[in-house]
RNA sequence: GCCGCGGUGGUGAAAUUGGCAAACACGCUAGCUUCAGAAGCUAGUCCUCGCAAGGGGUUGGGAGUUCAAGUCUCCCCCGCGGCACCA
């Protein structure tokens, strides 16, 4: 008897395969195609745990697999090795992040070699080698150079303990994803990615990728595009003044450029008077020469608002300078260091900014000042605007300019700090007649102006305490959902709706975000959190929406190419005469569960048919009461009763009863209803048709938040919503989309990560690190803990910070902050194309002789980050013409998890840990892998216990297979309903399917069969080691070289099968009466169908005495149903 | 609330895509083997009525389409995952 000693055949094998280099992937092969099969490398933690092998061992079948069908397979590894774990350890333990990281890399390689892996080690990647992260720099550069980096004073969730900054995804229910601690919020000066330009096609490009639905859905969602309108609502009240404005345009523009015809005709419209100006010598501007110019020809009082865009705001400065008095100066983009990423523009405007600006003056002929910076100017660094609010004490309102720089036709914001005007985003347009008053998030810069505005606000102390304690509250605090809303009225102001001209008025609330749209929106009754505002804080709203219930589903849907039949008609919800209960109706053919309604007859009054009705199926004759529940309901369905598609306009009523006195009810009537009393509650659940729905609701006082025909919307009036929700945003304002996705904050104030390759110099502004220079290696510190100002560890290597400035050679400082380790994971399945690379990320040719990737394995985990920002990645480096492709890759799968023995989640405070490296001793690899392979499907994201039985049970399988190599006989063996060759197709169709763990039931099922006869032939051994060869790898190899063979079963081909065996010579057939199975019958293949029925009709002999064959069903090889009458 | 995935024996799960539901395993039961344990072998194991032959039922619940439904359609229930004061 043989004996599977499976530690030393593990041990022989993996030696061998190593010394031989078995797994060595070239980049090309002669007569193989190249496939990419990517499995998501570890994080070194330090220790393997099952998930790992589930993880690795399992996409190594299909590895093998497709090796031996004869592709030319990358499958790699690496480590992505930057991150916390190491650094708090290191911080705790007193060690060195990269000592910790490095001896867990080489713990967890020989545990990965001792699953049997086939992972080509010698492409092996790690993101903490300054090889990789050179890269990784060179990348980031890039994006920099292209505006796709920039750096912001950005709201962040910050982490208190770990004294890091965290990007959205990070943040778990407000705390800490990994410490648990609550996150607060901070403003600090953040390095960003404009993931957001990629908004579009990140959703876009989805469409034709190979992926399973759940995938895609969670990129679209998280994306969150959202399609709707921009609306402005222009202000009046204690905003209304006399000012009058000059609008002083930038260098190398005119009156007529940017958005300046605009503002002027919007101003304007608000019956301001807009004096505009060109200014000589545009292209090379002398402040001088511009403020004299302005002085001859201008009017500048003191009623007068300047409003400078750029150079135009130096101008406006120095204006002031000489003594003139204005109202008000906006400076928008406005230069003041005299940096600029363009060299052109310093040459001009620098000569103008060296006379320094006597700001004691300039304050003192203005009232208010306000600077407008765009946050992701590249003409003008943002840092401008932060410089000149200083100086000037004035308002700083951040703008999100529409064009950079603020150079688009319309730019909204601009016109806000102008006059003021309110844009809100709305996805439902078609309210907007109904639009009864403004909410504006508290962080809401038009009302930092207001109330920077003294005595504008009539109520300034109770808005400032509102915002107070809104912003005190925490992010969880504020989208509590279930709580009630708050909010404050801004008296003094009112807004004016651009649709019907009436003023409404304006509240702050802090369930308006600021971050998400316009940070306002109007409120209308047809939202159902508006409503329940207005209702608490007795503003007025209006409906303007008829509901519109369509039935799509079930007995009563509108059939098709129909014509539809309009009819009047009422409903009743009669309310008991003592008791809280209404009166349910089930309508029997359809079993349609509502209310009472019936049709209005020419000449009938609608109540006066609804008394009829109520008579007519109720019998109740005594009404106290009768009152229309607000307006037409619309009904479309199909009527059973009628026969035709029904377009019902119901008027809903509540009707109150007298008492119960009620007349005999007909039979007809009685056949068609079922009637009950029945409580609210039941009720609710009873209603099952949308109309009645509708009319229930409005008698509960909720709002209608669905779709609908417009009354009272001008001539809008009569649109379906979906009709007018395009026409009355485009009327009214502007088609916008809107996304939750925001901007990718990759700085982290942490050590073990990337250090930033920007150095910072006073003169030059923010300079990328030459290419030369790179990589921008980690310094050594004494500590890592954080600095905790928000600084990272790395401002204590004071020796590396302090540098020269690459373009002026003056003294520098390098970028203390670090990359997020997100950043390092978005491009390492590039460099597995040609890890050694010195002189680029990696050989273009070699790149696309892999890229996209084939197929990625990857845990759910990393459905919506690791994917979004590596495709993000991607997509800039395509556009910057560095790689072929704009989708990295092409099938993604999610892997399932695998639980503890008792179905929970293994964690070790349970004690539910399966330790892989004890498994594998005890029983060896080969089961473990095929164990983890049997367990379910891999192609499905679901959770399975791990079960120490099961394992046990793979053990004697294999144990099986082995003493199975005694029973191979030199000679013919002739097969066993060709199972060897069904065989071959199963495992084969099944391991593409990622179906493991069918083919190795079907490996089962063919020893099974093996074990029965008690012999195998030599040459159907060899074919079955060659199918179990992925699964176990060991041990096949073990085998295969026992049988004779001198190189590697890893070498040798997968086996093909001869689809003519797979067809059986006879087959059962199931015969069936009625369509139930009452017998069998062996019949043989290809038959004929009549043939076939005579057997089959032969075998329920019995059953068919007397009876008559109605019909005969044949489904040649499979069965014949006989049909009886009745 | 919205989006997605799922619900089949005691357990993990199969089911040529509408054609004999429960393959393959685990577990369990009985027997054989063994000093004993472990392992192995043989038989049985969806439920139910029946000594048996055999009958009836069954894929979360209900309705429908069909000769035939785990699979298709509709309504409802439950579980899991993600997102969420998103305008």
């Amino acid at each position: 008897m043989k004996s599977y000693d499976h530690k030393s055949i593990e041990k022989k094998w993996r030696n061998k395969w190593e010394k031989d280099g078995l797994y060595k992937t070239p980049d090309s092969a002669k007569g193989r195609e190249n496939f990419y099969l990517l499995t998501e490398f570890p994080y070194p933690s330090g220790n393997l745990h099952v998930g790992h092998w589930y993880a690795f061992a399992l996409p190594d079948i299909r590895a093998r697999f497709e090796s031996m069908r004869g592709k030319n397979v990358l499958f790699p590894i690496g480590f992505d090795a930057f991150g916390l774990p190491a650094e708090n350890a290191a911080i705790k333990n007193k060690v060195n992040p990269r000592n910790w990281t490095e001896s867990n890399i080489e713990y967890m390689k020989g545990q990965i070699k001792s699953m049997g892996t086939s992972f080509d080690w010698s492409r092996e990647v790690q993101t903490i080698d300054p090889d990789y992260y050179r890269w990784t720099q060179w990348m980031f550069l890039q994006f920099f150079k292209n505006n796709l980096a920039y750096r912001k004073d950005t709201p962040v969730n910050w982490c208190p303990k770990d004294k890091t900054v965290l990007a959205n995804e990070q943040v778990v229910d407000g705390k800490c994803e990994r410490c648990d601690t609550e996150v607060v919020q901070k403003q600090m000066l953040q390095w960003n990615l404009k993931i957001t330009n990629y908004a579009d096609r990140l959703i876009d490009d989805l469409e034709p990728l190979d992926w399973p639905k759940e995938i895609k859905d969670s990129q679209r969602n998280w994306i969150g595009r959202s399609e709707g309108a921009e609306i402005d609502f222009p202000l009046v009240g204690n905003v209304k003044d006399d000012s009058r404005f000059l609008l002083l345009h930038g260098r190398e523009s005119t009156s007529a450029g940017e958005y300046q015809p605009w503002l002027k005709a919007e101003l304007e419209k608000r019956g301001y008077e807009v004096e505009v100006v060109d200014l000589p010598n545009p292209n090379e501007p002398n402040d001088k020469e511009q403020a004299d110019y302005v002085e001859k020809h201008c009017k500048l009082d003191e009623r007068t608002v300047v409003v400078g865009h750029s150079f135009g705001g130096v101008v406006a400065l120095r204006l002031l300078e000489r003594g003139h008095k204005v109202r008000r100066v906006v400076l928008v983009s406005t230069p003041y260091s005299g940096r600029f990423l363009d060299k052109k523009v310093r040459k001009s405007v620098t000569a103008a900014l060296k006379k320094r600006f006597d700001f004691e003056t300039i304050k003192k002929n203005a009232k208010t000042f306000m600077v407008v910076p765009d946050a992701k100017d590249p003409v003008v660094p943002a840092s401008d605007g932060e410089a000149l609010r200083k100086e000037l004490g004035a308002m700083y309102m951040p703008g999100k300019a529409n064009s950079s720089h603020f150079t688009a036709d319309i730019e909204q914001d601009v016109l806000m700090m102008c006059a003021p005007t309110i844009r809100v985003f709305t996805t439902r347009a078609d309210t907007l007649y109904g639009g009864t008053y403004l909410v504006l998030a508290p962080e809401h810069p038009w009302v930092q102006l207001a109330l920077a505005h003294k005595g504008l606000l009539e109520n300034e102390d109770e808005v400032v305490r509102y915002i107070d304690t809104s912003s005190k509250k925490t992010e969880i605090e504020r989208q509590a959902v279930e709580k009630e809303k708050t909010g404050v009225k801004l008296k003094g102001v009112r807004a004016i709706n651009p649709a019907t001209g009436k003023e409404i008025p304006i509240w702050v609330a802090d369930f308006v975000i600021g971050s998400y749209g316009t940070g306002a929106v109007f409120a209308d009754a047809h939202d159902e959190r508006d409503y329940a505002f207005a209702k608490k804080y007795g503003i007025p709203f209006k409906e303007t929406l008829e509901p519109v219930a369509t039935k799509t589903t079930g007995a009563d849907a509108l059939k098709p190419n129909m014509p539809l039949i309009d009819r009047q008609a009422a409903m009743a919800i009669v309310r008991h005469p003592t008791e809280d209960k209404y009166l349910g109706v089930t309508y029997k053919p359809t079993s349609v569960k509502g209310f009472i309604s019936g049709g209005i007859e020419d000449n009938e009054k609608p109540e006066e048919a609804l008394k009829r009705e109520i008579r007519e199926e109720a019998g109740f004759t005594n009404i106290k009461n009768v009152r229309q529940l607000g307006s037409v309901i619309h009904s479309r369905f199909w009527s059973v009763k009628y026969n035709r598609n029904t377009n019902s306009h119901y008027l809903p009523f509540l009707v109150e009863l007298e008492d119960l006195a009620r007349e005999e009810v007909s039979a007809a009537e009685k056949a068609e209803h079922d009637m009950e009393w029945m409580s609210p509650t039941e009720l609710e659940t009873f209603i099952n048709r949308d109309d009645w729905r509708a009319a229930w609701n409005r008698l509960q006082g909720r709002a209608y938040a669905g779709k609908g025909i417009l009354f009272d919307s001008g001539e809008f009036s009569g649109l379906t919503s979906d009709e007018a929700i395009p026409k009355i945003g485009a009327k009214f304002g502007r088609i916008v989309k809107q996304y939750h996705l925001r901007d990718w904050i990759v700085s982290r104030q942490r050590y073990w990560g990337v250090p930033i390759p920007i150095i910072h110099c006073a003169k030059c502004g923010m300079v990328a690190v030459p290419d030369k220079d790179l990589p921008v290696k980690l310094p050594e510190v004494k500590d890592y803990l954080p600095e905790g100002s928000g600084k990272s560890p790395l401002a204590k290597a004071t020796k590396w910070v302090k540098v020269k400035c690459p373009q002026c050679k003056g003294p520098a400082e390098r970028e203390t902050d670090t990359l997020d380790t997100f950043v390092d994971s978005s491009w390492y399945f590039l460099r597995y194309s040609d890890p050694k690379n010195k002189k680029k990320f990696a050989d273009r040719k070699k790149m696309d002789a892999w890229m996209p990737v084939d197929l990625y394995s990857g845990g759910a985990e990393h459905t919506t980050m690791h994917v979004l920002y590596s495709r993000f990645w991607q997509k800039a480096l395509f556009d910057l013409g560095l790689v072929k492709d704009s989708e990295p890759y092409k099938r993604r799968m999610n892997r399932s998890l695998i639980l503890g023995p008792d179905g929970q989640k293994m964690s070790k405070s349970r004690g539910n840990v399966v330790d892989p490296d004890e498994v594998v001793a005890r029983l060896g690899a080969d089961t473990v892998r095929m164990y983890l392979a049997f367990i379910g499907p891999y192609n499905e994201v679901s959770s399975f216990p791990w079960n120490p039985d099961g394992v046990a049970g793979i053990r004697r399988f294999l144990e099986r297979v082995v003493r199975l190599s005694e029973c191979v006989v030199n000679e013919e063996v002739p097969e066993n309903e060709s199972i060897l060759h069904k065989t071959i197709k199963k495992v084969g169709d099944d391991i593409q399917a990622l179906k493991f763990n069918t083919a190795i039931s079907q490996l089962m099922i063919s020893v099974n069969h093996i074990e029965k006869r008690g012999k195998i032939a030599e040459s159907q051994w060899d074919v079955f080691l060659r199918l179990l060869a992925p699964f176990a790898p060991f041990v096949s190899e073990e085998l295969w070289y026992d049988a004779g063979h001198k190189t590697s079963l890893y070498s040798a081909e997968w086996p093909a099968y001869d689809a003519e065996r797979l067809v059986d010579e006879k087959v059962t057939i199931a015969v069936q009466i009625n369509g139930k199975t009452r017998g069998t019958a062996l019949i043989d293949v290809g038959i004929d169908s009549i043939a076939q029925e005579a057997e089959a009709q032969k075998s329920v002999q019995d059953r068919l005495i007397g009876k008559k064959i109605a019909r005969t069903v044949v489904v040649p090889g499979r069965l014949v149903n006989f049909v009886l009458e009745e």
